[in-house]
DNA sequence: CCGGTTTTTTACCATTTGGTAAAGTCACGA
DNA sequence: TCGTGACTTTACCAAATGGTAAAAAACCGG
């Protein structure tokens, strides 16, 4: 019943320690990242990682128990990493403002972590197995009190009336779509420079006219 | 030399004629669509989709020459029929509604064909690496070519002028994730019913709202 | 430099996996 | 009814895979 604070492990909870323990413990997750984001769970090997991470599959195990375990690490970490920019949507701020900010950072990590989008993505596609309880536990409450909020806004009238739900849905789909699908984006317009700046301009643009309230006075009805 | 009746590929590209065959084939691959899905092409085992298709694993290889075979003739099946509803997009019919019947299509060919969907992303979320020629040879042309079409419409002023790379791209963002995100937005949103019905509703209205012109009278003119 | 600890390598397993050989079994026309 | 070719099963295999044992090497405070 004590809390343990390290992940989970049978004898010793303890987090690593030594600085040859944290860089190695780095470079297999890093080399990790790679692979398990561009095979799946079951599609990436040890050896693929440990080629991948300069270093012996035996060695490799010696840092982390198993294959599952190293993928669990992964999916922690990433979780935190990915509901931080929500966790940032503030009652404070202005909302039409507060909203593309999120969306600015959103594909912000697209581009900047696709890996992590794929790996996230692939995980999902295979229908959670993972990280359904995770989703449950702390994205779920996150999103519904996001939700809340931007349904508060739009009934104040500080932004347009959407539905919140699919309104966040679509920002996720759309951002990390050009991490997840980018093999398709580059065949389509291979020029990715120009690209990703007209994503942006496009993304951008199209939350914002989304995002800004109607009329002031009545008119558009139906 | 002489073509040999069996389902072997080398020599005769001769396509399966008996009723058996057909009967087997279709099974096999409706098997492998949903282990492949679930799994993507490396996660995915024979032994796997033998089991979900009945039938025993070297009978399997009797009728396909090897899981890649199998893989590629899914693949192949699936890029005709997801790209069928772009190639609809008609010069001739009214721009706006034409775009909205398309975004409604994919939306229902997300709710309807979920593993097709998911089989396509896993193949683009690994690199595409057995889709990259297909994208590049049909899908890339049919693109652009809609593309053109798009940005025609919007320079007759016809829809609102959009980016029609990214707007494309946006769409199946969109739509598709309701499929590819379903053990996401399922946790999100438990009732399915309900969470259907406002997804298309939130969908439909965002995308109409994006095409419909700004103003009918000048204005915009750039 | 020493002795214990941490880290790394070498040599292995047991199981799983994609695939094959060859011996049946079945369907059906002559 | 029988023969022939299409279909199916049984029995395998070599390679790959996740993982282990234990020896060897590297590290480090004293």
């Amino acid at each position: 019943m004590a809390d343990d604070g390290a992940p989970s492990s049978k004898p010793a909870p303890a987090k690593p320690r030594s600085r040859i323990q944290k860089r190695n413990r780095k470079r297999i997750l890093e080399a990790s990242l790679d692979v398990f984001s561009q095979h799946g769970f079951r599609g990436a090997t040890l050896d693929q990682i440990s080629a991948v991470a300069g270093m012996s599959k035996p060695n490799m195990l010696y840092y982390f128990d198993s294959k599952e375990a190293i993928h669990v690490e992964l999916l922690n970490a990433l979780m935190a990493e990915w509901l931080a920019p929500l966790e940032m949507l503030d009652e404070a701020a202005d909302p039409v403002t507060a909203l593309m900010a999120y969306v600015r950072c959103k594909m912000e990590m697209s581009r900047d972590m696709p890996r992590e989008s794929r790996l996230f993505a692939g995980e999902i596609l295979q229908g959670a197995p993972r990280m359904g309880p995770h989703l449950e536990a702390r994205l779920k409450p996150l999103f519904e009190s996001k939700c809340a909020l931007i349904r508060r806004w739009g009934e104040e009238g500080r932004i347009a009336r959407v539905d919140p739900e699919h309104f966040l849905v679509t920002i996720w789909a759309v951002t990390q779509h050009y991490a997840d699908f980018e093999a398709q984006v580059d065949v389509l317009m291979p020029d990715k420079e120009a690209a990703w700046a007209r994503a942006r301009a496009h993304v951008e643009g199209m939350f914002a006219r989304l995002l800004v309230p109607e009329q002031p006075a009545s008119a558009a009805r139906g």
